[in-house]
DNA sequence: TAGCATAGTTTATTATATTGAACAATGGAA
DNA sequence: TTCCATTGTTCAATATAATAAACTATGCTA
């Protein structure tokens, strides 16, 4: 994790001294010392209050994913794809482990239905229809939603798709984090 | 920012007794215990060995946001229009201060440039293109993406986007979190 | 060069987290 | 009911983090 070299980047690009930070944050500037050298590893809740100094979350400040990404490019033949029945996904890039967004362009046959989804991460996904019409269900919320529409949820509700028309129908969508 | 209830929400869901969780990432019961109850503040390297033992990352951890959410649809009119020059965004959702992620229609009319754009949040941003040609840099990298070809990559590397042809280009873009 | 300000580091002391074991409290099964 | 298993809680002992002050190093100005 590396909790000190993070410290040190997010501090250094405050343009803060360990002195300044420490002042900031009530904290001693030792302790911050120790930390950056990962020397200690610091309360939650002190992290929270020297992050606080630097106006950061303590989300931001795990999320900060650093290491340097492969491919950043993809052509419409290179997309990964994904099937479930005869509802196609085609992903943009492979293993999403470690990266923060799951880019999808879904195709939804005539009558092909997702049924009931479980909540699977407590992330954030929305989409936009590209053409066709698509039932979404969120919740206890049914919309009917055509080409130009969108829709945008918390992934931890019950959710559902379905192409009720005689048409095939096209989304593109995002989840975050990725959800497979 | 009550990490108790955090920790203990997240080992409810997994079915996990303290015991249970205490085992998996080998920290004794009752510490799990006195961290639920808030009476003390785990270190970082604690608290990451028990999310480990949830299979939960640090990040998602202190990215867990519950305040429910308000509208889930939006009809083609209704998205939030955006324009950089000639260039016309237009955004699912309004105000994304708490949200995570920006789904973007992005317009680009022929010969239309961002120019370089700075590198804003440390997150990544994707997209597909929708229909004409544009030639998006990253970094060093150059590239002329057509319809169904796609891109991912991480928001902090300059970037700039261009439709170098004679026809209209749209693009469904995201990026997480979100830009302005 | 000397003098001073500011940078990060180290260390003995103090405060806090963590342990391990004992302590309820609850819920079946016999 | 009693017995046993499992739950979460508490507390003295121990390990670790956090402090405050001393220390080193660097750079700037006179």
């Amino acid at each position: 994790m590396d909790v000190g070299s993070r410290l040190k980047e997010a501090r250094k690009k405050r343009g803060f001294s360990q002195r300044k930070l420490a002042q900031e944050a009530d904290v001693s500037n030792g302790t911050i010392s120790l930390i950056e050298q990962n020397k200690i590893s610091p309360s939650v809740a002190l992290l929270k209050r020297l992050l606080e100094g630097l106006s950061m979350s303590l989300g931001e400040f795990f999320n900060e994913d650093k290491y340097p990404k492969e491919k950043q490019f993809f052509h419409a033949d290179e997309l990964t794809e994904h099937t479930f029945g005869s509802i196609r996904f085609l992903q943009v890039g492979g293993d999403l482990h470690d990266r923060r967004l799951q880019i999808l362009r879904e195709h939804y046959p005539p009558h092909s239905d997702t049924g009931e989804l479980m909540l699977v991460h407590n992330g954030e996904e929305g989409g936009i229809v590209l053409r066709g019409e698509i039932e979404v269900t969120v919740g206890d919320e049914i919309q009917l939603l055509r080409a130009g529409d969108a829709y945008y949820f918390e992934s931890n509700k019950p959710h559902r798709f379905r192409n009720p028309g005689d048409d095939d129908c096209e989304i593109f969508s995002v989840c975050t984090p990725p959800n497979f």
